[in-house]
DNA sequence: TACTTATGAGACACACATGTCTCATTCCGA
DNA sequence: TCGGAATGAGACATGTGTGTCTCATAAGTA
């Protein structure tokens, strides 16, 4: 009988990945709940969109946790992280539109840890001489965003292949489109 | 005394790219008219939505023109592209955004024109021996236009420099994060 | 079984953007 | 100077999403 709040979220984010602009009507019918069933456990849209922030942010969290960013190459590890952002570049994509519409200029805490984990890998990168220093950890972190966001959004479509997304983006982000060697 | 549509699409341009959520009064505030006139030059929000695109797609194209796509290597080609595309960058990131979000699936066949051209400067890269062929011109296009939308938020929040907008972009889409070379 | 709790469905008011209309005013050209 | 045209301001109706409320019902518990 109790609602499960953590599927209620999901289901949440699978929706608004997809249409940003589904109804809270349209949520409640997607999580096979009723429509105040959903107000009572989350406040308003508002409180909604934070939650699932909140998810959005662990989950980066833990796919940072599982990367290990400190260990190895920083190649491999960045990698890693990709791998680990795949299941949840749909969420990472919606939240990053949402931040960008209403510029209340208060992003969360959370954004900020996770831009600073990201953007040590880059930087340790930098220090082991593997990635290029003329090009910033902040740019880089950005545009491993963007690139992730890009990519979700491109395979939702079918304009390219979801099966190739890690390679996608790692191999673009690490060695870009210029072909360096051979023949 | 008649109003400047150009001047209105401009500006209306400038607005929606820093709050895709502005109000038609806000729009037309900021345009120096009222609300009805407003209304009289563009039927309502979608004609102006439209309107918008129609603009950003003739930008585009004018960039593209500019660029000479076809001539010379396909990296100065590139290159000319972005330098092209950095006016247009913010307009360019709110229609991709507004695309995303009503997905009416009817795309315009503007950017249907847009994608073929940028995707046959990345095919003649392959071909030329320049760019890398696992990559498909689908995706490096895709990428491009992530990468410029990113770029131009960032700089708009001022967390990269804009005055390395094209630098950056090129640098990352071209050669990749990753040092190839000396020391 | 009886009681408590959560839920679903629906009604309701509210806020807000939108689109339309009117009317006085201003500007431009004849 | 005069008259037509465009504009600005505001009023008005509308649609829609939202938030709150009530009440009957189903689920879980003692």
């Amino acid at each position: 009988m109790t609602v499960d709040r953590e599927q209620v979220l999901r289901t949440a984010a699978a929706l608004l990945s997809r249409r940003a602009t589904a109804t809270m009507d349209e949520v409640a019918r997607a999580a096979g709940i009723g429509r105040a069933t959903l107000h009572r456990h989350f406040a308003g849209r508002d409180a909604l969109v934070r939650a699932l922030e909140q998810l959005g942010i662990a989950e980066c969290e833990a796919a940072v946790a599982v990367a290990r960013l400190d260990e190895g190459s920083a190649e491999d590890a960045l990698r890693r992280l990709v791998a680990g952002f795949e299941p949840v570049a749909g969420l990472l994509s919606f939240l990053v539109t949402e931040n960008q519409l209403f510029e209340d200029g208060e992003l969360n805490e959370g954004w900020a840890r996770l831009d600073a984990r990201i953007s040590a890998l880059f930087r340790r990168g930098q220090e082991r001489g593997e990635f290029r220093i003329d090009l910033t950890p902040a740019w880089l972190t950005e545009a491993l965003y963007g690139l992730v966001g890009t990519c979700a959004w491109c395979a939702q479509d079918g304009r390219v292949a979801a099966k190739d997304f890690q390679y996608m983006i790692t191999e673009l982000l690490l060695g870009g489109a210029r072909r360096s060697v051979e023949p």
